[in-house]
DNA sequence: TGCAGTGTTGCTTC
DNA sequence: CGAAGCAACACTGC
């Protein structure tokens, strides 16, 4: 479910194992790599071919993050990756049976207990002899690579601020968001990547139950002191998640295969007909669709 | 058994 | 340009 905590939490890890060491070896069984954003498909082998020309032999400097993108730096150029729903990055945490082809645990439990071996579509080996796979169940995940600058690629340059790192005031968020052409609903707008970057499905109704909005609000009605609470609530509520690791309500992992806990300090997401958990507020979470995507709120407090 | 629902985003159509 | 709907894919839960 990889939103900005959740990716925060995933660059961090890798940052305490990748830096400096070198990329021995690329392998997919979906080569999911692209050179640009083209019109081409994006799954021609032969862009895994140039992948692996280019980035086997790069030694990597650092790891980033715009967003929800991963950006793993090294002296031939970059490696973007994005996790969509269903990606994990993990570390060290299998190895490639080349008898059998399939994927096991180092930690020699069970392979058929192992929720993520089945779905590991892409690996960088490593001079430390380890592997840093993508398990992927949905294929959704996508890895791009560039040798010129990572902000000049497609899917980056047409981002707005990162929601945490450059949104320094609730004026920033408020001219990020308010779009007087659109008449998207707030959830809708917090959640265009184009607008504020960062932000997904269960962060976007966690942030509007803080700041008591409602999320089907035009974002031109919000007042001042709403974007304000909105603001506060957002750094709050990220910096929060980061805290605990992230949000594991479905399947994240850090890069050590462990859970975050922000799932157990959920108000309003997946939580349709309990009591709204605001003090003395007495409403009903209520479950709705919002552009296409399911949507929390309290039938009281949130206006 | 069958189908709605799932954290994300891009493309097509209007 | 913008909105809506669907597509990518595979699994879970009602």
């Amino acid at each position: 479910m990889p939103e900005l905590p959740e990716v925060h939490t995933t660059v961090e890890g890798l940052n305490t194992v990748l830096p400096k060491k070198t990329i021995t070896n690329i392998w997919t069984d979906y080569p999911y790599s692209v050179f640009w954003k083209d019109k081409e498909n994006i799954k021609d082998p032969k862009y895994f071919k140039k992948f692996k020309e280019i980035f086997v032999g790069a030694k990597i400097i650092n790891v980033s993050r715009k967003a929800k993108y991963i950006i793993i730096h090294t002296d031939k150029g970059h490696i973007i990756i994005h996790m969509k729903m269903t990606g994990h990055l993990m570390y060290g945490k299998y190895s490639f049976d080349t008898k059998d082809k399939k994927w096991k645990p180092t930690d020699n439990k069970s392979p058929l207990a192992d929720p993520f071996n089945r779905f590991i579509h892409f690996c960088l080996e490593l001079s430390d002899s380890k592997k840093l796979v993508l398990s992927d169940m949905r294929k959704f995940a996508r890895v791009f690579f560039t040798e010129s600058e990572h902000t000049d690629h497609d899917d980056i340059k047409t981002l707005g601020n990162d929601a945490f790192f450059e949104t320094n005031n609730y004026t920033e968020l408020k001219e990020a968001v308010v779009n007087t052409r659109s008449t998207k609903p707030i959830k809708t707008s917090l959640m265009d990547q184009n607008r504020i970057a960062g932000i997904g499905n269960i962060y976007s109704d966690e942030i509007l139950w803080s700041a008591g909005i409602h999320p089907k609000r035009n974002p031109n009605t919000i007042t001042d002191s709403e974007w304000k609470k909105m603001f506060s609530a957002m750094k709050r509520i990220l910096k929060q998640s980061m805290g605990m690791g992230g949000d594991s309500l479905s399947d994240y992992r850090n890069v050590f295969g462990e859970k975050g806990n922000f799932q157990n300090f959920h108000k309003v997401y997946g939580k349709k007909g309990k009591r709204c958990p605001k003090k003395d507020c007495g409403g009903i979470i209520q479950r709705t669709v919002i552009g296409g995507r399911s949507s929390h709120y309290c039938n009281k407090h949130q206006i």
